[in-house]
DNA sequence: TATGAATGAGCTTTCATTCAT
DNA sequence: AATGAATGAAAGCTCATTCAT
């Protein structure tokens, strides 16, 4: 008869669980999807699998992201994130260069080791141009830290001596990725090719020196000096 | 009863003709059939689309091909073979050790830079697990002269005392593959990130010296004895 | 245990407050709803787009109109009510029987000029057959006051003499409903076929005089006396 | 052995059997098409529903067709069509000009009556705003031959001074179609709420008679000479 | 060797509606 | 009286493939 004050009847307090349910809901189908789509390509991926391996059925899937290219948006969009969350932990400033430069390098190698879903999310949408990226507004906005900080790595360098190589950031970024993109995006083809798993677990950590030493060994070369050093 | 017009019935000028002319059908969508692939993916190509393209029909391509997965792995054949063939002519056996690593690497490079649908494909082999390759017989024996010439050079290189660094060849092959897939295959998605084209002609040169620069260091520079070449 | 801050509780006046809302909720969809349907046809109107363009949500709709076709007949009966109250405004006994009939056919010239969306809905009603129009006890009870008003002044033109001719009135009434409708209604195909924009607002006096002429001269001409007035 | 000169093994005259079964079943994929948009508007036919009545497919629906649009639209294209070729039978140069304007306003309502799925056709058409027409060059290049013979009608009438009042064709050839396309588009309505259905068989010479005299009544009629010829 | 017509299976997406609170 | 989340059913459409000649 009298008007509640507080408490629980028809309260915010149902609605909440509910929001945390739909979140729950979403980050399970977002999980699902990434999964799919970096096994099976974007078009190879099935909206009927991804939702039949959730608590939930297709339509809820359409609920939340609106369409097959939508789902992918976001899966791409998380795993870029989850990426740059991690990326940022690492603190190399009381390092020397060429230490620090081998921890970022070692830092990627590790990243890319350890995710190779994403990995393989980055190859699918370099097939389709990246055409994806260029949509998101959230993607645009994720700047990188990693650059900067090789590039106070590169400057600290240069000013002790160590460095005698003049290297832009971002190349040198390229330079990194690559070995650690290579590594788990090729790894089928080329084992196919070489009888050689770049992945193998006994091998991790022969590849992660070659990278340390290859940066590094580039980096405190003096250019051009050598004989050979340029071919043509 | 009477004969037709034009050309000797049955003869055999008239079998090779029509298989020269089957054979420049097989070709052509061949060629169409690769860059639809390249552009789109596996899953993601329509075969109406390679058809419509081609100047023959849809029945035609299972009248050669037998499928899609078939007309993919004729395409994907096809691309690895004339990469190889490439790969065989140059002779490097008269340049000294370094020289000659040198213009291994920069051969890779001018080869990927040269043939993107190939290194797109091989992308989208690695995304279907290189299931393809693993069940063609004509890949399975293509073996890779890259390799040997690579150890060659390796063991020439320790001879004389010039690569200080002892690197299995399949590792270095790795390295340098590393660089010149990386730069083609995911210039995409770094574009967007970065704001820099791996692949605008205008740093070409730079990227090439970069990548001889980053082999001949790592192979000359003397493992493990300057400072920070272990970080852990 | 304590009264709310504002109005008094269980109070008349909070019931009729919310009544009035009730009430203003309802009239709101209602409009959007005739819009939606008069514009897209009754499958082709959307709940979710009629909703969204509510201050209220789907759920309301379905709490205050049960179902979508509930919702449709609802949009229906308002509208013939509308039109209804409208024509019942008309005072036409001081006039001459000539210009009463004229002044008729224009009010209703008029009534359609002014209620394309009726119009069309009464289409789309066609379109199914008026099978929801069956169903609706208002639309049943709602009685036509303009057959009566028409069956008097022909009534009075006959015993006067001006009209010569002996018409049933809801003929009457369907020669004249069939140039109002029609000139609205089908205004999109004719306007397609004769490059004629029959609701051209430079043209509506025309064709209100048009319609006025065309009943008047039927009314008073003489049946059957000038040559051609029967071809078979 | 030797190569045929004529006769069916692998001929053309197989491919023009094929062709003339494939003509057959656009047909009757059109005839079903056509019933089933004007029962059930646009919006509310199902393909599946109109490739059940048919003995193929609702794959060979999309083979011909390409759409549900494209195929609504070939159904209109087609009904247009048929009614166009029966306008152009009627020769009425020889009827002295009343006669002859009945005789076209008795075409077209027999036309109307005989092609009820033609009009509700083109209901829907303007339910949505002949957006379909417009995009038809089909529809757009059917020329309208009714509007050039009603134009000579006029002419003839007006030098013989048997037709009083100067009116455009185009408007004329509105307000006969008004007349016939109502009877037939809102019978629904129209019977609904007056209880009188206008197709009704036993009223349609009425009907017919009520048109022509209605035509010709305001043709001959003097403008604006009698009482109530205008009321504003 | 060549081809236009045909197709079963399955794809992404939509829709009116209801549940839980 | 009110609501955000959820949903079964079915819609329009596509795809690799094969048939009939």
């Amino acid at each position: 008869m009298s008007a509640p004050l507080s408490g629980p009847v028809g309260s915010p307090v149902g609605a909440a669980e509910r929001q945390r349910d739909a979140e729950r809901t979403r980050a399970e189908i977002l999980d699902i999807a990434t999964a799919e789509f970096a096994d099976q390509g974007y078009a190879g991926a099935r909206v009927d699998e991804i939702a039949a391996r959730t608590r939930t059925t297709k339509r809820m899937i359409y609920y939340y992201f609106g369409s097959k290219e939508g789902l992918y948006v976001a899966a791409l969009e998380r795993a870029y994130q989850g990426i740059r969350s991690l990326e940022q932990r690492l603190d190399v400033d009381h390092l020397d260069p060429a230490r620090a430069m081998r921890a970022v390098a070692e830092l990627t190698f590790d990243h890319h080791e350890s995710h190779p879903a994403f990995i393989r999310l980055v190859s699918i949408e370099n097939i389709h141009h990246a055409e994806h990226m260029a949509k998101s507004e959230r993607l645009a906005n994720l700047n990188n830290p990693a650059i900067e900080r090789i590039a106070r790595i590169l400057e600290r360098g240069r000013a002790d001596g160590v460095f005698r190589r003049d290297v832009d950031p971002i190349d040198l970024h390229a330079m990194i990725s690559a070995f650690c993109v290579f590594r788990v995006a090729n790894r089928h083809t080329f084992g196919a090719l070489f009888g050689r798993d770049l992945t193998d677990p006994a091998r991790r950590d022969t590849y992660r020196a070659m990278l340390g030493d290859m940066v590094v060994s580039y980096l405190c070369d003096a250019p051009a000096q050598r004989a050979g050093h340029r071919s043509r």
